[in-house]
DNA sequence: CGCCGCCATCGAACCGGTTCGACGCAGGCG
DNA sequence: CGCCTGCGTCGAACCGGTTCGATGGCGGCG
């Protein structure tokens, strides 16, 4: 079930049955026809490794992904999903490395194997060491999110620090004057984690800009965290009459604080953020928020890493998506008691 | 970089340094020190798509999932992030491929081209065409969910009926007299999605036992649905009191609709059914349910799929998990009004 | 002292494709 | 009618590992 037995029943070479496939070569139309019966009768499909290795490719993406123990987000299965479609769309597999830190094994296969042609990796901190080991191993990569230096790397992602901007900004202009960021864990936080640091120094920019009284607070990624949260910023500072929040497992357990204080949103309190669509709209009230375009975000990393495997010299490329903030029903005028 | 300029640098023969490094045949203390201080010195990996060509194995897993545009619930993601993390115990690579009919280029490019040692299949249909795919393209694999009839397939699964039996079982002992089934949506049902349909049976077998009312409804897999499924019921069928579900994704929805008649759980209702432990612990009141052991049946799947790829005639095996429904406090006796 | 056996190593074949240079044969042109 | 062109095909080398049979050198034993 091998090339050579396919030429063989064809009566013809191996190497025609390779340029009949590929056609890189021009092989009679009565050939071909012969060989395609071959192939069709004995379902035939070339070995991918040998292929791969002859052609010093595999058609394969790496995708390095948090391990699993650390639960998914929802834009984060965003971005693996689209991933995975937009690179099927290239007839392009995708290999997963579940990969936390630096010296992991899954990651480390990956890298130095040639098992893939190149690697989207996703959940970057401000300083990664990932980003590192695939510079100096010249492997084709594209980071979802940025390192602080990006240098020479190509990397797609959401300007965490503009949309938290433009939420404050919003809430200014209703009115608020002591808002709160409800930030991702603190783990995250002191690990550098980007979009967690970029959305801390936007909030205290832009709320300095406009006079506002500032708080932030870290949040662990779970509705429980969420709950004791919210009811810490009641006590500690009872004037905060809104919060901005890229913490979307922290919403539920908001949502039940918000409940169990009896106050409404948004005739009480102002709710907005980074948010994903369903989740936004799921709410209640649906959340006037900014959405991340996790299946933009995803495509446009694989075409950028497809870019970059065509042509190895080419220029350093990245995007910065600066998506509109969806206006829905949480966010209201400042009511003075 | 390859395994003849290691050999060359330290003046031993290719097989020598193969031998070294996957100590099949004994080669010499001195030897291994030097092969090892070439390999460190070069950051040398032998190239995976050689090995896997010699070796006739790739050591790699294919996980086929949903295609993303169907966006993955709660308990897919865990399948697939145990699944991943199972693998990279075993130092295997995952490689991913979102197939949702029969006819896909991605799935017979992993089923025909070799380049994986065996599948793990997830969102079984009763019938499912990619089974029979498989199972005459002699790879091995596994199926999370089952098909009607598995002849000689392996597989893995949640007793759906039992589970739902147990359920109603709960709910009649607490009084409960018209209760009612909130399914998957329409969709799935009528392509004969596994769970779905085991679960409807294993309601209507168990309320027909124990002389309850059943009423049964199918629900799109999301919030909104929810909702709008649940205002329904109460029209419909004002004197049902309880509800089994296996619809996490509408269960937003569906306590907006509960809030919204004024119905309080457990007092005026009860709700219960088969949800994973994260969602039935931030839903407010905690939800008396079972768990989908995700993570367990990941890891079971490759546990089997490795056994079975070892020992390719091995007798079928296959597992049926019946977890314990967890009581919280969701559930409570049926008040007369 | 000579033979036997084992340990360490080597060389060659093989896995299943791709690709390059060469070659035979047919048709077109002078 | 002979030569040149070019299309279609072939054979061989190559990708980078693994594995098997063979061989050389050494120590132990009779």
């Amino acid at each position: 079930m091998n090339i050579g037995e396919i030429a063989r029943r064809a009566g013809v070479s191996r190497s025609t049955v390779s340029y009949a496939l590929s056609g890189k070569r021009p092989v009679s139309a009565a050939t071909v026809q012969r060989i395609n019966d071959v192939i069709a009768e004995l379902d035939y499909r070339p070995n991918a490794s040998a292929r791969a290795l002859a052609e010093g490719r595999t058609r394969t993406l790496g995708l390095v992904v948090p391990p699993a123990s650390r639960r998914l987000t929802d834009v984060q299965l965003g971005f693996v999903g689209s991933v995975v479609d937009a690179a099927a769309a290239h007839d392009l597999d995708v290999l997963l490395s579940p990969s936390g830190g630096d010296h992991d094994r899954s990651f480390e296969r990956i890298v130095n194997g040639r098992r893939v042609d190149g690697v989207i990796l996703m959940e970057i901190l401000l300083e990664d060491p990932r980003v590192e080991r695939l510079s100096q191993a010249s492997l084709p990569f594209v980071t979802i999110g940025h390192v602080e230096h990006p240098g020479a790397s190509w990397w797609v992602d959401v300007d965490y620090g503009a949309l938290i901007t433009r939420c404050v900004h919003h809430l200014a202009d209703l009115g608020h004057e002591e808002v709160v960021l409800i930030n991702r864990s603190a783990e995250l936080v002191a690990a550098g984690y980007g979009p967690a640091l970029r959305s801390a120094t936007g909030f205290l920019d832009a709320t300095a800009a406009r006079g506002l009284t500032a708080r932030t607070v870290c949040c662990a990624d779970e509705a429980a965290a969420g709950l004791a949260c919210f009811e810490q910023i009641r006590t500690q500072w009872p004037s905060v009459t809104a919060a901005v929040t890229i913490n979307e497992a922290a919403l539920p357990g908001v949502q039940r604080a918000l409940h169990r204080a009896g106050l409404e949103v948004p005739r009480d309190f102002s709710l907005t953020g980074v948010i994903a669509e369903r989740l936004a709209e799921d709410f209640h009230p649906p959340l006037t928020a900014a959405d991340v375009p996790a299946v933009e975000l995803g495509r446009l990393a694989v075409d950028l890493l497809l870019a970059q495997i065509a042509d190895a010299g080419a220029e350093p490329r990245h995007a910065l998506l600066e998506p509109p903030i969806s206006l829905r029903s949480s966010t209201g005028a400042r009511r003075h008691h």
